[in-house]
DNA sequence: AACAGTAAGATTGTTAACAATCTTACATTG
DNA sequence: CAATGTAAGATTGTTAACAATCTTACTGTT
C-alpha cells in the first residue's frame, strides 16, 4: 500500500466539546472580558445547548484557568493580576529553556522549515494589520519546540499556558489599540533556534520573555489603577 | 479584635468534589489499576450518586491525566508507558529546581521547621512500615518547597503531576512488595534545602530525581515484559 | 472457513425538571 | 438609624429519563 495521507477525523462531535471550543475563543478573542459572569442559563440558551455539556464545557476552563468558579454562586471568566502575569512569564520561560534544551540535538530540517514558514505566516499578519492573526501566529511559533521536543507532558502544560497568554496579549492590544508584535521581534529567535549555540538560546529566550513581560506591563498598570 | 484563627470551612460539599476526591484516592492507592473502565452507571450506583455530579468528576481526573476517555466508547484508568514516566521524572527534575531557585532568599524558620517536621512524619511511617503514609509523607515533603516558593502557577502544575507520581510509586511498591522510600534517602535533600550551596541542591534534586527513576524503573520491564 | 452485514444490548451523551444554596431587598427591632 | 432577621428571586447543583453511538454476537453469503 502507498503511504496514504488521511485527515484526522473530527472526533470533535460532542456538544461538550464544541462548547468548550466556542468558549474559550469568546474568551482569549476579548469578547467576554475577565470578570463576566457566565450565567449557565443565558449560555445554554445562546448556544443552544442543554445546561449539562455546557457545564461539563465550563469545568474544562477551569481547570486551564481561563474561568473561575465558586460553587452554588457562579463562575466568572478569570480576573488578571499582577502576580498571574509575572508567575506566566517566568514559568514560560523555564519551559521553553527546558524545550528547547530536549529539542536541541533532534532537530532535523522539518524543524527549520517549519520555523521559516511560521516566520513568514507571522510578518504576513503583522503587514496586513491582522492583530488577531499576528497572535494567534506568533503563540503557533513558539509552539513549534514544542511540537518538536517530543514530551507529551511538558506539550500539555504549555498548551494549558496558552489560552491565558493569547487573553493577556489579547487585553493589552484591545487597551492599547495597536501593538501586534513587532514586525522584526522573532528574528533573532528564530536565527538562534537554527544555530549552533544552546545558551545564546536560552539566554535569548530569558531576555525575550523578559521583553514580552514589559510590554503586557503597560496592562498591569491599567488594572492597578483600575482599583 | 484580637487574631482568630478559624479552620477553612469545608466548601468540598458539592458532591461533584467529594466524587472526584473518592475516585482519586481509589485510582491512586491503586484499587483501580490501570486500564480499569470506569462505568458510569456502575460507578454512580456504587457511590450513591447520580451520573451528572459523577461525569463531571471524571472529567477533572482527565484533565489530571490519571483518567482517559474516548467518546461515546468509555473511561478508563490511565496506563503506565515507559515514555510517560521518564516524562514525569525530567519534567519534575525542573520544576523542583525552578521552585528551590525561587525560594531560595525567602527562606525563613517557618520553611525550616516545616522541612524538619516533615522529615520526622516521613521516617516514622518508614518506621511503622506504613507503606502507603510514607508515599503520601514523601510527597508532603518535597511538597513545602512548592508551598513555599510563592508560585501559584508552579504549585498547581505540580499539584497536577502529584496524582500520577503517587500512582507510580503505589504501583511499583505493589508489585515488589516493599520498598517504599528509604530511611534514610531524605536526610541529604533536606539538609541541602536547609544549606547555603544553592548550586549543590539543584544537582541534588537531579540526583534525587534520577534515582527514584531507577527505582521505578523495575516497574517499567514489568510493563514492558507484560506486552 | 472467512468475511460482510445486521440487529440487539450496553454505554456514553444530552435533556429538562427538581432541589439546594446564595444573593438581594425589604421589614423589623433595638 | 444601624443592625439583624426574613422572605422572594435567581442561580447553581442534582437527578432521572431519553437519544445517539459504539460494541458484540449472530446470521447469511461466497
Amino acid at each position: 500500500m502507498t503511504v496514504l495521507n488521511l485527515k484526522p477525523i473530527h472526533k470533535n462531535r460532542t456538544l461538550r466539546a464544541n462548547v468548550a471550543e466556542q468558549l474559550k475563543e469568546a474568551i482569549i478573542s476579548g469578547a467576554l472580558p475577565p470578570g463576566t459572569k457566565l450565567v449557565e442559563s443565558q449560555l445554554s440558551a445562546l448556544l443552544g445547548v442543554s445546561r449539562g455539556p455546557l457545564r461539563e464545557a465550563i469545568r474544562q476552563l477551569v481547570d486551564q484557568g481561563l474561568v473561575e468558579s465558586i460553587a452554588y454562586t457562579g463562575t466568572y471568566v478569570a480576573s488578571i493580576t499582577v502576580q498571574a502575569i509575572q508567575e506566566l512569564y517566568s514559568f514560560r520561560t523555564e519551559l521553553e529553556q527546558f524545550a528547547f534544551k530536549l529539542v536541541w540535538e533532534k532537530r532535523a530540517d522539518s524543524f527549520y522549515n517549519e520555523l521559516d514558514l511560521q516566520q513568514k505566516k507571522l510578518t504576513k499578519a503583522i503587514k496586513d494589520n491582522d492583530h488577531s492573526a499576528a497572535i494567534f501566529e506568533e503563540l503557533e511559533l513558539h509552539n513549534i519546540v514544542y511540537k518538536y521536543c517530543g514530551h507529551a507532558l511538558l506539550q500539555d502544560t504549555w498548551q494549558r499556558l496558552r489560552g491565558r497568554l493569547h487573553l493577556y496579549f489579547t487585553l493589552h492590544q484591545n487597551a492599547h489599540n495597536r501593538a501586534g508584535p513587532k514586525i522584526n521581534a522573532h528574528d533573532l529567535y528564530v536565527e538562534l533556534a537554527k544555530g549552533d549555540d544552546l545558551n545564546a538560546m536560552l539566554n535569548h529566550v530569558s531576555d525575550h520573555m523578559q521583553q514580552g513581560y514589559k510590554k503586557v506591563e503597560l496592562l498591569v498598570s491599567d488594572i492597578e489603577s483600575a482599583n
